[in-house]
DNA sequence: TTGACATATCGCGAAACTTCGATACGTTTT
DNA sequence: AAAACGTATCGAAGTTTCGCGATATGTCAA
């Protein structure tokens, strides 16, 4: 079964949760999603906008089929690529809008330890 | 005995590299260092700009000593907290550089996918 | 409906992380 | 020099993550 795509957890989060001293569940996805060399290397396939689908990542990042997807969900949990299905492939690409989100908060966070 | 402080693992990354598609390790250790909900607990102590001995992390942390000194290690590989040593203890603080340069690398990285 | 194909989920062993208590190291004081 | 104190390192148990093959689910074509 295809994960949930109707809520985005980043847009599930108020913006002003990391002024509150707390990082909110979908910054620490963001940040976790990031801190994985294979995750890091399959982001690199997504320059330009590419959209890819599981099977081509896998491939290209030199991982199983099973692996490809399973990290591609947790890069969508942390927002920073979004899925379509187109039939029988499943599409990724980079997700602009959930990583400058992320990032917001991330600096938002930084902030209060300054 | 002390890690060692003369050479910061940010500062000896080119500001280049995540534009060559290529995470460096200074942001990985950046990205790690964050993802973790009791160094994220730990860094919410040193909001203000407050400096902090390790048995005084330990204690508000909740957790013991050598974790805490374990841990801080972390977030100073990171670049995200500073270290130095005042008589017998060793006071810790919120490095606003290091911060600041890793979220460039990250922003710099996140541009490739986008 | 059946078959073919792509993706998601399951189960498992290997590797890494977290935390602790115990111990070694560095610093100051006596 | 030795004791006292704070911090770093060591060793180990528990937990989590990673990657794989196998299997289930979803989709299109015949």
């Amino acid at each position: 079964m295809l994960p949930d795509m109707s809520t985005s957890p980043i847009a599930s989060q108020r913006p002003s949760a990391a002024a509150q001293g707390e990082l909110s569940r979908a910054t620490h996805d963001f940040l976790t999603a990031l801190a994985s060399p294979t995750r890091q290397r399959m982001m690199l396939l997504f320059a330009s906008g590419a959209e890819l689908s599981v099977g081509a990542v896998a491939e290209r990042a030199g991982v199983g089929q099973s692996t490809a997807s399973h990290q591609l969900q947790l890069l969508r949990r942390g927002g920073i690529v979004t899925s379509r299905r187109d039939g029988k492939v499943v599409l990724y690409r980079a997700d602009r809008d959930g990583m400058s989100q992320a990032l917001g908060d991330l600096q938002d966070y930084l902030k209060v330890c300054c």
